[in-house]
DNA sequence: AATGTAGTCAACCGCAGGCAT
DNA sequence: CATGCCTGCGGTTGACTACAT
């Protein structure tokens, strides 16, 4: 039922003025009608858009151009190195669920990155940079079990809680001083898992989610910048601290722009995170990932 | 310079879930 | 509770561009 309702439900109020509705690229004007539209109406009442403007798209078409093209926050540019491999690691850990994944990369779409993937992996071999943080991350989440083990060994805490567990609580209570729109990876660290897609959950109860996933967040320890929060928590970063970037939370909380834009001082900062380009995943990778100053 | 091929991107289509009535 | 509408998502397509031959 719904199929044939929802095709229909989007045409409904089909043939305004007994046309059918107008397809192929938008042109300017009707961007700008469109725009107008949001800027005095909001988002949304996508249906209602070609009866206030006149224009003659649907309103399936007046969002998706809306929020794939017009919309002011989005990033234009290709994507990033730093994005690319988040998008690899997200998409190992969620598949296809383009939304989700865009949801934890501010400014772009998830179009843009179902299309990027596409692109660069769905027939081919992921890219050199893919190649070498994934050794590393293997790498470095290896190093980090064998510490963890040796702290416990050597110093015993009171803690009662397996560390795993206090990390994932950690996380969830860290949400709390978050937020999603600066939270680049704070977003996708805590990011609820596919099969609970809850709006504003409570910190208790996304912190029960997230103990309830466990395994994935195992496999988020694949991603540095999550790791990196991971870390935070547990107070094994020195003196970066969670405050940083003001209200962003963390180093890779500062807007899209301050992360990915031309700023060669922010490119350090991810550098330093992720440090691509450096890595040299061979007998020397220990060196390498030491190099990788956030760890 | 012309042609073929691959890559990229914008847009469409169908489906499913949520919400209001 | 059932029905219909709205919104969002993922898959797919087609046009355009860049590059190779």
């Amino acid at each position: 039922m719904a199929a044939e309702v929802q095709s229909a439900g989007w045409g409904r109020h089909e043939q305004q003025d007994g046309g059918a509705w107008r397809k192929g690229p938008w042109t300017s004007q009707e961007d700008a009608l469109l725009v107008e539209h949001v800027r005095q109406h909001g988002e949304g009442r996508w249906n209602s858009v070609s009866k206030l403007t006149g224009l003659k798209r649907s309103g399936k078409s007046c969002r998706l151009r809306w929020v794939n093209y017009l919309r002011p926050d989005l990033k234009r540019g290709k994507i990033t190195p730093q994005e690319e491999s988040i998008i690899v690691q997200l998409h190992a850990l969620w598949g296809n669920r383009w939304s989700t994944i865009a949801r934890s990369l501010p400014g772009r779409t998830d179009n843009e990155i179902k299309n990027y993937w596409r692109t660069h992996f769905k027939k081919g071999k992921p890219s050199k940079n893919i190649e070498r943080a994934r050794a590393r991350f293997l790498k470095q989440r290896r190093e980090m079990q064998e510490s963890q083990l040796q702290r416990q060994q050597q110093a015993p805490t009171p803690q009662s809680k397996d560390d795993d567990d206090v990390v994932v609580v950690a996380v969830a209570e860290a949400r709390g001083s978050w937020t999603d729109d600066d939270d680049v990876m704070g977003g996708a660290a805590v990011a609820p898992p596919p099969s609970s897609p809850t709006p504003t959950p409570t910190p208790g109860r996304e912190a029960e989610e997230l103990i309830m996933h466990q395994d994935a967040m195992d496999d988020l320890m694949l991603c540095p910048a999550m790791s990196y929060h991971l870390l935070l928590l547990h107070g094994a970063a020195g003196h970066h601290q969670l405050s940083d970037g003001g209200g962003g939370g963390s180093c890779c909380a500062s807007t899209s722009e301050d992360q990915y834009g031309s700023s060669e001082e922010d490119g350090a900062t991810w550098g330093s995170l992720w440090n691509l380009d450096g890595v040299v995943v061979d007998a020397d990778a220990d060196a390498a990932a030491g190099a990788c100053t956030l760890w």
